[in-house]
DNA sequence: AAGGTACTCAACCGCGGCTAA
DNA sequence: ATTAGCCGCGGTTGAGTACCT
């Protein structure tokens, strides 16, 4: 199992002033423990809820024996300890499926968690915060605004669809370095990709500059034949393109034409100046995700 | 090597909805 | 119909760690 007990003891000691509202009863706040879980409580909590079961969580936490709120197990086990829960970094196809989904319900991390067996909403809220909203960030504009919307449309999601595309095999489809010796979990046959992600990588190519993409909710009889449509409209028929070509020249497209100095969605300097320099860039070779956002 | 800064993510809080009494 | 308790969701925090100077 894996230690967690990365922290000292101490850790989440400054949460002590709750209002009344959230208070335990008195006789159980004065016992009540809070910050970072011990072994011994992670087993205690895995064994009762092998044996009886998850839900009503405050009883249960009462029976288990363990000096926690309810909120406070069911939050470990469903974060944490569940067996089905995922480690590690999230595949292309995962944060495809996040920028989509984000992009459709918005912060309603729960239903998009929905869609990614085995990611919880907390880990994906997670991810969103400290990867997404950082590069908005490093951009100068705000996430809702439509200069990000854009380089998610037609920059990011591109890319993630490539990276799926390219893949050929285990272990290296995440964006940004898996140090974390776990390795991935990702599997690259594209005959996994759920039936969301197909419908992401349409609408994901639905509109971009240099592509038109059908409907392809007509007449769909499997994500296999899905993938070759795909395939098609990429390649554009064109069998001496590869998507990688594709790739470059909708990029270099995209922002040579609509993402000029001049353009008036792009008017401060800082950030036409990483534009240019990007799509410079562009042309040398084939930026990865990682690449792009390091460059300004 | 040491100190500072940035990043990650587990765990917390507050609130709203649901439900049983 | 009311109310108290529980549950789940979204937002926030901060300890530990990685990276940089």
């Amino acid at each position: 199992m894996e230690m967690v007990l990365k922290r000292s003891g101490g850790g989440m000691a400054c949460h002590q002033h709750r209002p009344a509202e959230q208070q335990e009863p008195a006789e159980l706040s004065a016992e009540l423990r809070r910050g970072p879980w011990t072994v011994d409580e992670d087993l205690t909590l895995i064994n009762y809820i092998s044996d009886h079961g998850e839900g009503r969580w405050n009883a249960l936490a009462r029976a288990a024996g363990l000096k926690r709120t309810g909120k406070s197990c069911r939050l470990r086990w469903l974060n944490y300890l569940r067996p089905d829960v995922k480690r590690g970094n999230f595949t292309a196809e995962e944060q495809l499926l996040i920028l989509d989904l984000h992009s459709r319900w918005g912060n309603r991390w729960s239903k998009i968690a929905q869609h990614l067996p085995g990611r919880t909403d907390n880990e994906i809220k997670n991810y969103w915060r400290t990867r997404v909203q950082k590069h908005a960030k490093q951009l100068n504009c705000d996430i809702n605004s439509k200069r990000f919307k854009d380089a998610m449309k037609y920059l990011w999601m591109p890319r993630l669809v490539e990276r799926i595309h390219a893949s050929t095999g285990p272990g290296d489809d995440n964006i940004g370095p898996d140090d974390d010796g776990s390795g991935d979990y990702g599997n690259n046959d594209l005959s996994c990709i759920s039936g969301v992600t197909m419908a992401t990588i349409a609408t994901c190519f639905e509109g971009s500059p240099s592509m038109v993409m059908s409907s392809s909710s007509d007449s769909i009889t499997s994500e296999s034949q899905d993938l070759q449509k795909i395939n098609l409209h990429v390649h554009g028929g064109d069998e001496k393109m590869s998507s990688r070509d594709w790739m470059q020249e909708v990029d270099h497209e995209f922002w040579s034409t609509q993402i000029q100095p001049n353009n008036e969605q792009f008017q401060d300097q800082e950030l036409n100046g990483w534009v240019q320099g990007f799509s410079e860039g562009m042309s040398e070779s084939l930026w990865s995700l990682e690449d792009i956002w390091k460059m300004q």
